[in-house]
DNA sequence: TTGATTTCCATAAAATCCCATGCTAGGTTA
DNA sequence: TAACCTAGCATGGGATTTTATGGAAATCAA
């Protein structure tokens, strides 16, 4: 399966319209099950995260991964609850339309100070919207990090499974 | 399974378009579970290495190998997000087309300064994209190091694994 | 009815496809 | 063995399609 991959920056309208990156409609194309040729593929929005100033998004088959993980917690329980917030509540279905793009509605943009301008991130199973500022400043806190005593080798290591067995965070 | 090996200077046109040295074709129609005669296979170029001046072609397979690492962390869990940054973000799907090319888009060649040439460098279960002279001078950089003290006797010695463990770097 | 949203159409730039050429290495044939 | 053939390779140029994006018309909602 394909994964959400590059960066790309793309112009948002008085309207609030702006265009999926056309390898990323491929992506959500492929994690539709309703999809097929001639049609717009559906997805989901989330924009409950907290840390970071982004919105993301998930093609159908990738948010379903991530609700079968919470329907495994138990029912009614504190923390299934608060990730039912984060996760369904603070987040809406989109559609692409027939030109590849989205509307992003005024709270959404709000919430992460979109106005001009988008920056698409692949991340995998999901992808990132960013204002470009806020994903410049991030990218460098990142590098910064990184830069950090070994902390880029170390990041790498995480890698380095032994029998199998992924290193214990 | 056939590995990336040897190095090759090919031209690169106005639009972006340079030839990948055939015997590196080879390679990534065997990594690409996709690939069948008279199709152009798919393959990845990471951008995100840090600290190095090049690109990195995966195939699918290895590409692949190294996505299913990085799932393996908690979701969510920063580690995996910086990984995914560096892996998923700075990262795009190529294709080769019939004349067994592919088109690198203005940011990767900014972001590694390729003008007119690339040099094509096999590297196992990856291969590297320089400017030819920045892939020279790295290399003169490694000699140097190489020729100090008995580093090249002492790096060969790194494959000398006891009991089937490797040596602690 | 008036503001907001959605649908439809238009366009320039960029990415992709398709065909053509010169060259080289291998193999074939006289 | 020498001349010839052929297939694959690196490269160039033009035609075509896709993308991103702007604006107008149509629909909806308060």
């Amino acid at each position: 399966m394909r994964r959400f991959r590059g960066e790309a920056e793309n112009k948002v309208d008085a309207k609030g319209r702006v265009s999926i990156p056309a390898p990323f409609r491929r992506v959500l194309e492929e994690g539709d099950p309703d999809w097929s040729v001639g049609v717009s593929p559906n997805f989901v929005i989330v924009y409950g995260r907290r840390n970071s100033k982004c919105l993301e998004g998930y093609s159908l088959r990738s948010i379903n991964d991530v609700d079968n993980l919470v329907s495994r917690l138990p029912r009614y329980s504190k923390e299934r609850e608060i990730l039912e917030r984060l996760l369904n509540s603070q987040s809406i279905y989109a559609q692409v339309d027939e030109n590849g793009r989205i509307v992003l509605p005024p709270k959404l943009r709000e919430k992460v100070e979109i106005n001009s301008k988008a920056m698409f991130v692949g991340m995998g199973d999901k992808f990132q919207i960013w204002e470009p500022n806020s994903y410049q400043e991030d990218m460098l806190l990142m590098d910064q990090k990184l830069s950090e005593n070994n902390f880029e080798e170390e990041i790498y290591s995480l890698l380095d499974y032994k029998d199998n067995d992924p290193k214990k965070l």
